[in-house]
Formats: C-alpha cells, sequence, structure tokens
DNA sequence: TTAAATCATTACAATATGGTAACATAAAAA
DNA sequence: TTTTTATGTTACCATATTGTAATGATTTAA
C-alpha cells in the first residue's frame, strides 16, 4: 500500500519539484496551495503526512497545524519553511510538528527524513471505499460527494457500499435483499426499487450526474 | 513514569551538560564516553532514546547504530554530531537514525525534537488524551473541560475515553460493551445510552456543544 | 402502435430506534 | 449500621426510518 502525503506550498514550482521528487519515491502526492480544503481532504483520504510551508495566504502554517492538532489530526507533519530562526524553529515544533526543515533544503535528506518518521508513526488504517468522487469512510460512517458530507441512513449506507463493492457487477434485487436486507424472501422486490431511488436522491438531488443505473429485468449497477 | 534517554558523547563537558538538560526535562539519562557496554545496558535496562555521537573512540558512532539495528534494537536514535555535510547526514539516515542535529546545537531545539520523537515512539503510555476542549489525564483520572474540572464516575472515564480513542469511528453499542464493560453478552444494549446519556450531562449540562452524536442503527461517536 | 411488463415517485402507515426519567440494586462511604 | 453514590433495567414517548401500496412514467416486444 503506497502513503499518502500532503503538501502545502504556495509557490507553485517548488510544491511540483517536490510532488515529481515524492512521486519518484513511490508515495502517493496530494498538492495544495494554501490551507483552504485541506481539512476535508484529510477527513476524506487517508493521509500519512503532511508537509507544510509556513509562509502561506492567508493562514500562517504552524497556526494551522495547531488548529489541526486541537480538532484531533495527529498525522506526522514536517514543516519545510524559511522560517529558521532558533525561535522560529521552537515555535515550529511546540505547535505539534514532528520536523522541520529550513530552506533552501537538501531533496535527498528531506526524502530520508519523511521515511524515517513513516517508519515510526503507526499506520492508521481507515478504511475507505469510492467510486467517482463518492467517498465512503467505513468507520466514520459517512459518505462525503465530492468533498461535501452526506448524511445517509444504515439502510443507505450498506445499500451503497454493496453497490461500490461490487462495482462492476450488475446486482440482482435478490441479491440485495440478501446483502443489504440479510434476508431475501421476508420483503418484496419493490421494497429495492424505493431503497434506490432515496439513495439516488440523497446523494444526486438535482439528477445532474448519474451514479446509479437501472438494467431492465435485471437489477442496479453504478455507470 | 520517566523515560530513560542513553547518552554516547566522549566529550565529558558535553555529555554533563546534556545529561544535566534532560534531566531537568524529566528525563532519566544514562551516560557513556563510548559504545562499550552500551549493548548490555540496552537489553537490561528500558531505554526510549539513544543520543549518538559519530566521533566516538573505537567506534563511528552511526555504524555502531547500524549493527544495533542489525540486531534488532528498535529504539530511537538521534545523532548529535559536527559531522554536519549533505553525505554525512544522508548516511547517519541510511544508517537508521529518527534524526540528526548537527554541532553546534540549539539546546531548546534539540529538546523539543527528543520530545517530538518520543510522542511518536513510546506513545501516551501516561499522557494525555484530548478532544477539542476536554481533556482526559490517564494518571490522575480527570477530565477537564475548558479547563474547569469536571467529576466523572469510573464507567463514564472509561466510556469517553474509548471514544477518544477512536475519535474518528463510529462505535457500536456491542463495541463499547466489550471494551468499556468487558462483557458484550452479559449487558443490554439500552445500558449503553442510558451511560452515554450520563456522560453527556456531565461535560455538556446545558448542551451547548455537540460533543457526542449518536448514529442512527450503527452507534456513537464524537463529531 | 399498443399492451404488458417493469420501474420511478409519492404518500402513508408500521416499525425500529433512541432519549429520558423513574426505579431497583449494588457498591462505597460515612 | 445508615447514607450516599454508582449503575443496570424498565417504561414511556418522540422521532427517524423504512416497507408497502397506489399512481404515473418508461421500456419492451408483439
Amino acid at each position: 500500500m503506497k502513503k499518502t502525503i500532503l503538501i502545502i506550498e504556495d509557490e507553485e514550482d517548488l510544491l511540483e519539484l517536490l510532488e515529481y521528487n515524492l512521486q519518484k519515491e513511490g508515495y502517493e502526492t496530494l498538492g495544495f496551495l494554501n490551507t483552504k480544503n485541506v481539512e476535508k481532504c484529510l477527513q476524506e483520504e487517508s493521509i500519512d503526512l503532511l508537509i507544510v510551508d509556513r509562509n502561506l495566504p492567508g493562514m500562517e502554517g504552524s497556526e494551522f497545524v495547531q488548529t489541526l492538532r486541537q480538532k484531533g489530526f495527529s498525522q506526522a507533519v514536517i514543516f519545510v519553511t524559511a522560517k529558521n530562526s532558533d525561535t522560529h524553529v521552537e515555535e515550529g515544533f511546540l505547535r505539534g510538528c514532528d520536523d522541520y526543515v529550513t530552506k533552501p533544503y537538501n531533496m535527498k535528506e528531506l526524502l530520508l527524513r519523511i521515511k524515517a518518521i513513516l517508519a515510526r508513526t503507526a499506520p492508521q488504517s481507515n478504511s475507505k471505499l469510492s467510486y467517482r468522487d463518492l467517498v465512503l469512510d467505513l468507520e466514520a460512517h459517512t459518505l462525503h460527494v465530492n468533498t461535501k458530507e452526506v448524511e445517509l441512513t444504515k439502510l443507505e449506507f450498506d445499500l451503497l457500499r454493496t453497490l461500490i463493492e461490487n462495482k462492476h457487477s450488475v446486482l440482482s434485487r435478490e441479491f440485495l435483499l440478501e446483502h443489504v436486507w440479510k434476508s431475501d424472501d421476508f420483503f418484496q422486490d419493490k421494497t429495492v426499487n424505493v431503497a434506490i431511488n432515496r439513495l439516488k436522491a440523497k446523494i444526486d438531488p438535482i439528477r445532474e450526474k448519474e451514479y446509479i443505473k437501472s438494467v431492465w429485468g435485471v437489477g442496479y449497477s453504478l455507470c
């Protein structure tokens, strides 16, 4: 399993260079030019480490990390920044980083520091399922549609989960009754229709994107 | 429980200074002037972290660490050394250190780096758990809500602790009965409802902040 | 093109679930 | 001992959820 690294760096050239080198090392990367949307991403994706510049537009990087820590995010953080005075470094650590690298930096060293930290930080296996812009967090029991959280009932959640787990098959009503309702002979086929309908309405209220298609005479599948 | 740090440093003045500062921070220290007897000590004592100079009489520090790693010792290691070139640093990490600090160093920064590494390698054995403005002191067995102390019973404490330890997951009543009550088949699900309710009333009597949410048909989680 | 079959949508009722208070019992403290 | 505290259980009510039936739309096939 690839480890995922999230980078917040407002200088686009630097961001690109970093992403290039990290990907070459075998990491997944997610680049951000500012702190906007980062928190959402942390909730939805399984991030192993953050690389954060301190001079960011809008918000100071270390303050941002401090608020993340207060909210309970415990992912590893490395500050990569031009703020290189003793007091800056101390401030950085007090706000919750795991390592502090000053610009200009040696890329090899940074990669080694990342490796060292990732070897220590416990692999948090937050299991997730996704399909297109739907992200199902099985532990938090949440659905995010294009980064926006959507509330689902248990039945709807189980239904969508089954659909995503079998995204390449058309699932018959019988199959769904067995796997989602756990009993195929107590309920009617129509029950599935209504449940699918309700699910559709929740994940795509204005019917702009077609997620679920019905296959005439067979059942339902993701499209 | 105090954390123990083993130091290998051949300059006696530096060793003393380091031990003095580490002890002031509340660590146990064990100083060595060379690598002799260090391995024996690692086997006998419970060492949390090693601070190692690279220029040592008899053996090069990073090579020594490399042999330790090969023998299966996995304690955290920080090199503190005058060998400060890029290639030296890279070599240090490749031989298995967790952090690399070059001489002359800033004592405050070193202490912070030690703390950051220990937070990852010797996790919360005696520390605190927190979520938003809730702080659970596992040693003192107390809860502070926004710095104000709130009395909890043992059950309530264990319940909140389990919730915070799994802050990103929805916990089923079954799971909670197993982990908090230690027996899932002797108690009923409703027992959890009532316990959660009592906990809610204690940490937020006027229901102004929502800490615990119930997920219909699934269980409870922090929100 | 038309009729039958299948599906979508809506409204409504039945059911399951959760919150709360009251009570009972056990454990701890006085 | 008595008194207090902690905690499990039960009952009752409010509400979220979900099955079903009714109705209208769509698709298929003769």
